[in-house]
DNA sequence: AATAAGTTGCACATGCGTGTGCACGTTTGT
DNA sequence: ACAAACGTGCACACGCATGTGCAACTTATT
């Protein structure tokens, strides 16, 4: 009994849904190696043909919207789920789950560099930055995190930092183990803590263990 | 009296090398802000035709090279010429004279992640690589950097950390003493000290001082 | 003033990615 | 088994940047 429409409609078949699944995830990573990977690259690496894409997305800017939105979702999401009373601290946590989401950091990384897209990731991650700001000048405020830089350029700086591990890991090979510990330090050594101040907070906070962050 | 060949030749003009000079000022310029510009905004930015630019340069790649390679002696020159006995402070004289050839950075940064070209910007920027890596390798031994981080990862990660204050130097507009030490401060956090170590370090060294490093 | 160097403006070929149309298979739901 | 949903393979048009060829023109050099 067809409820939509008054047109007598069929539901749609299983596979089709998954293989828009299989477009977005080769999109996603054929798009975080290199933003203008060609359409034809994507629809071969999900097993389909170029032309059969544009039965699921009207062309290469849907698909990337897409794709944007749903990272930044995801990414939004863990941004608004950390928190801690001490700001270094709560800045650690951030930057190590985010590690944990380093796929979605990446495409999001890659496509914030290119011109067509720019403005949409810095529309789509304002949540994240918003928290990051947000921790940041608390920080400052009770003595945590330096004042001795503009806080919305710390915060800023604070990113790029956790960014630049988060790709370096695509260089060095790097374990999760080492990655989660490597982007905490390098975040709270942007942040004003010298590297024994670090590691202290680090190995003394519980909540930091990546068995803890997993 | 021709001397070259026994051809009768006659001196090149004047002003061709002047608008070969201009083509690569504007090629610096443009392919700082966007790699992929295309010839004909090159050209035209430097008063030219794009048909003209082939009178200069075979084609794109070798006017790409030729930028590549004169910006990156640029740095490596003023790498070369940057030491100091103490490794921290090494570590921010080198930030600190590079926040001064910002355009060269930026340009740089630009081409590393162009696929064609990020085999020859690293080949061409060794010297500076090299340079760092020894600084950092020296201040893990003498204790003045941070023993927490493998130095070679390290050293990339102080890299990437100075090329993140130059870029965002592009957005923040900030004025030459502010970018100068926010360079060092910058640098010197991810190289392990805490903010005020590094405060107190380049207050106290007058070679630091952006008189010093014009 | 004569001449070569340099520039312009146009035309044209080439390559590459995108977007679309259409006929013909293949798979799935009912 | 039948039809709709989905995929394939091909063709074609379009846009955009690169690279060349060539005649006509301007500018510097001698």
């Amino acid at each position: 009994m067809p409820t939509i429409t008054d047109e007598v409609r069929r539901a749609p078949r299983r596979d089709a849904a998954a293989n828009r699944q299989a477009l977005l995830t080769a999109a996603a990573e054929a798009l975080g190696e290199n933003p203008d990977a060609p359409l034809e690259a994507i629809a071969s690496a999900a097993g389909l043909t170029r032309r059969a894409l544009y039965g699921h997305f009207t062309g290469r800017d849907e698909l990337v919207a897409a794709l944007i939105d749903s990272g930044a979702t995801r990414l939004n999401l863990v941004a608004t789920q950390t928190d801690h009373a001490d700001a270094p601290t709560a800045l650690a946590m951030l930057g190590a789950r985010l590690w944990h989401a380093l796929g979605h950091v990446r495409l999001l990384a890659a496509m914030a560099v290119r011109e067509p897209h720019v403005e949409r990731v810095a529309a789509a991650l304002a949540p994240v930055r918003e928290r990051l700001d947000a921790i940041v000048a608390r920080g400052v405020v009770e003595g945590g995190i330096r004042p001795d830089i503009a806080p919305e350029t710390l915060a800023r700086l604070i990113e790029r930092s956790a960014i630049a591990v988060l790709l370096e890991a695509s260089v060095t090979e790097l374990s999760d183990a080492e990655g989660h510990r490597l982007v905490m330090v390098s975040v709270l050594g942007t942040a004003g803590l010298g590297w024994r101040e670090a590691a202290a907070l680090i190995d003394s906070t519980p909540e930091l263990a990546m068995e803890a962050l997993a």
